[in-house]
DNA sequence: CTGAAAGCGCTTACAG
DNA sequence: CTGAAAGCGCTTACAG
C-alpha cells in the first residue's frame, strides 16, 4: 500500500467537519468543553480520515525500533516458550512485547491500543481470533501472523507459520511400526486444531499403509495438557486391547503418559513406547528422554517475526502460509515391543 | 528526583551555544551544512542540558503505556519462563519487552539504546552486570531491578527481588531428615551465586542441627543445568558412601538426577529421594512428580515489574531487597529410605 | 460551547 | 556555514 503523500492533519478534519482546528484539538485531547454532537461528529471524521497523532507519526520514525506484539492465549508452556525464544532471538532491532490476552477489551479498543502503544505487527500463538478481532487489526493497520491457530475457518485469511504436521505424524507412526508395534494409539490435541488434524491424518495414513488400520478406541483427542496424558494414558491401559505404543500430540501429553505408566508399573520403553511432538526442552529432560517429532519452533518464531516486519514495512509476502520441516528425533522412550532393558 | 518545571528546548541550547535555533535543529537532524566545530559544540551542549526530543517526550506521555525491558543472560529455561510469565501478567499497562543480551554493544550504547527505544526500566534475571553497565543505566536514567544476580559484589547497589533461599534449603533438608535419611547430598548451583550460597547454608545448618554434618564429597556445585544433574548424580552413585537422598539446586538438576538414577536402575523414591528447587512447570511433569522447594517465581516477576514502575515514576522504594517466602511442596520423589513402592 | 488569536517547539528554503 | 523569516501542526487562555 503506497503511503499517501501527506497524512491527515487537524486542519483537514476541521474543514470536513465545518469546525475550527481548535475544536478538533479539544476532542482529541478529551477536553470537556465540546458538545456531545460536535464531539461525535469530529470523532467519526477523525476515524474516517484515519487521523494519526503527531506522537504516533514520530514513533513511526526510523530512529525508533519497531515493537512487535506476541500474543499468547494462555500461560507460557514448553511449546510457546520455544516460539517466544525464537522470536526474541530473531531480530536485534525488533523489540518483542510478550503478552497474554485477557479478552477484556473489545476488539477495536484492543487493536487501537496496540497501535497507539507503538506496535507494528501482531503474532498470535495458538489463539482463537474472532472475525471482529481480525477486522479491528486490519483497520488499525496492524499486520497479523498466526502460528497454529486453534480455529481454522476464521483465521484462514491471515498469514500463518507452521510445520509439516502430516509428515510428522506419518514418520512418528512409521518409526513405531518399524520397531514392530501394531497396537499404536494416538493421544492427540484439540479436534478443531488444524495441526492436530494433520498429525492424526499422518498417523492414519501410516497405519493403513501398514495394513493395520487404527482402532477407534485407540484414538483420543483433547487439550495439549500434561493432565490429558495422565488421564488418556490411564484410559488406554484399561482397554481390552492395550496399546504397546502411544503417539502423542505434544511433549507435555507424552510426559503425562510417562507418569501414567509409572503409576501402573508399566515400564517405558520395555512395556510401552511413547513418542512426543515438538521437541521442547522437557523432551530432553524426561526420564527416559523422549523420542519426539521435532518442530523447529524457534525457527518458526523467527520466521513469524521477519514476516511480520516485512508486512509492517508494506511489503508483499510471497506465501500466505510458511511451512517448516518436522524431523523425528529418536531418544530413549521407544523400543521394540517386549524389548529387554539394557540401554544406557 | 523532582522533574524540573520545563524540559530543555532548542532555544535554551541555542542561547547557551550562541547560535540560532535553526542551527541546533540542523545538528539534531544530522544535516550536512553545519561546521564540525559548531556541530560538536552544540552536541555537547545538548548532552549537558539533557535535551530530550519532542518525540521522546511524547513517548513519555501518560497516553503511551510504559515498556519495561526484561533482560535474560541466556535462553529461556523453566525458571526464567516462570518469572517472565509473572512479569507479563503483572500490569496490564506495562508492556514487557523480553530480550536476551548479547553483550555485543558497549555499555553506554546499550543503555542509551534502551532509553531511546522507550524503555522505562530494566529487569535483569540471573545476569552478570558489570559496573560499567550499572553506571550506563544510571546515566540513561533507567532504573534497574535484579533477580538472582550471579555476581553479587558488583550488583550490591541495585534493587533486587529474591526469595528465602536459606529457609528453603533448611526445610528441604529437614524434610529428608524427618523421613529418616542421613546420607543427604547437595547438588547445587554456581558457587558465586548468592541464592546458591544461601541454600547450601540452609542445608548445612539442618544437617548440623541433626548431628550429621555434611560429608564434603556429598556437596557439589555447578551451573543450573540438566546435564549437571545427570553428571553429578552419576558421580554421587560412584561414591563409597552412596547418598540415599539428593537435594538439588533447581528442578532442572533434579530431573537430571532422575535420569541418572533411571540409567543405573536406581528407583526413585524407593532407593533414592530427590528434592528440587523452584517448583517450575517441569516439577509437576516429572516422573515421579518432584518434591521441591517452591519459589514464588511469578510473584517475583510481578514484584519486579511493580518495583521497576515505581522507580521509573521517581518514587522511592522502601527496601533495596524484597524477599518472598519459599515453601516445601511434597510430591512423589521423596520417601523414607528403603521404602516399599505402592504409591499412586 | 465555539473559535480567533497568540503562542510553542520545531523545520526548512533561502539570502547572505 | 549561518540565521532571519516563514511556515507547520498543534494547544490553550479567553472573548463572545
Amino acid at each position: 500500500m503506497p503511503a499517501s503523500p501527506r497524512r491527515t492533519t487537524l486542519a483537514t478534519v476541521a474543514a470536513s467537519a465545518g469546525v475550527s482546528v481548535a475544536t478538533v484539538s479539544k476532542v482529541l485531547n478529551g477536553r470537556g468543553d465540546v458538545s456531545p454532537v460536535t464531539r461525535s461528529l469530529v470523532e467519526s471524521l477523525l476515524e474516517e480520515h484515519d487521523y494519526v497523532s503527531l506522537s504516533q507519526r514520530r514513533r513511526g520514525d526510523a530512529a525508533v525500533p519497531a515493537t512487535i506484539e506476541v500474543e499468547l492465549n494462555a500461560d507460557l508452556n514448553p511449546y510457546s516458550t520455544e516460539i517466544v525464544q525464537g522470536a526474541v532471538r530473531a531480530e536485534a532491532d525488533a523489540a518483542i512485547v510478550v503478552s497474554i490476552r485477557t479478552n477484556a477489551d473489545r476488539a477495536g479498543t484492543w487493536a487501537r491500543g496496540l497501535a497507539a502503544a507503538g506496535r507494528r505487527a501482531v503474532i498470535a500463538i495458538t489463539s482463537e481470533l474472532t472475525a471482529e478481532q481480525l477486522g479491528a487489526l486490519s483497520r488499525a493497520r496492524l499486520p497479523l501472523v498466526v502460528i497454529d491457530p486453534l480455529n481454522m475457518p476464521q483465521t484462514r485469511g491471515a498469514v500463518s507459520v507452521g510445520s509439516t504436521n502430516f509428515a510428522g505424524g506419518l514418520v512418528a507412526t512409521q518409526h513405531l511400526l518399524a520397531l514392530g508395534h501394531r497396537r499404536i494409539a494416538y493421544l492427540g490435541g484439540p479436534a478443531t486444531a488444524a495441526c492436530n488434524q494433520a498429525r492424526l491424518h499422518g498417523y492414519r495414513a501410516a497405519m493403513e499403509a501398514a495394513g493395520v488400520p487404527a482402532t477407534p478406541s485407540h484414538v483420543r483427542e483433547g487439550p495439549f495438557h500434561y493432565q490429558e496424558g495422565v488421564k488418556g494414558g490411564a484410559a488406554l491401559f484399561d482397554l481390552p486391547e492395550v496399546p504397546t505404543a502411544i503417539f502423542t500430540g505434544c511433549d507435555e501429553i507424552a510426559l503425562g503418559v510417562l507418569e501414567a505408566a509409572r503409576a501402573r508399573g508399566v515400564r517405558v520403553p520395555e512395556d510401552l513406547s511413547v513418542v512426543g511432538f515438538d521437541d521442547t526442552q522437557v523432551a530432553k529432560m524426561a526420564s527416559p528422554p523422549l523420542t519426539t517429532v521435532r518442530q523447529p519452533l524457534r525457527e518458526m518464531g523467527g520466521v513469524a517475526v521477519r514476516t511480520a516486519l516485512r508486512l509492517a514495512a508494506g511489503e508483499r509476502v510471497d506465501s500466505h502460509h510458511v511451512e517448516l520441516a518436522t524431523e523425528l528425533v529418536v531418544r530413549g522412550s521407544t523400543a521394540a515391543p517386549g524389548a529387554l532393558p539394557g540401554r544406557s
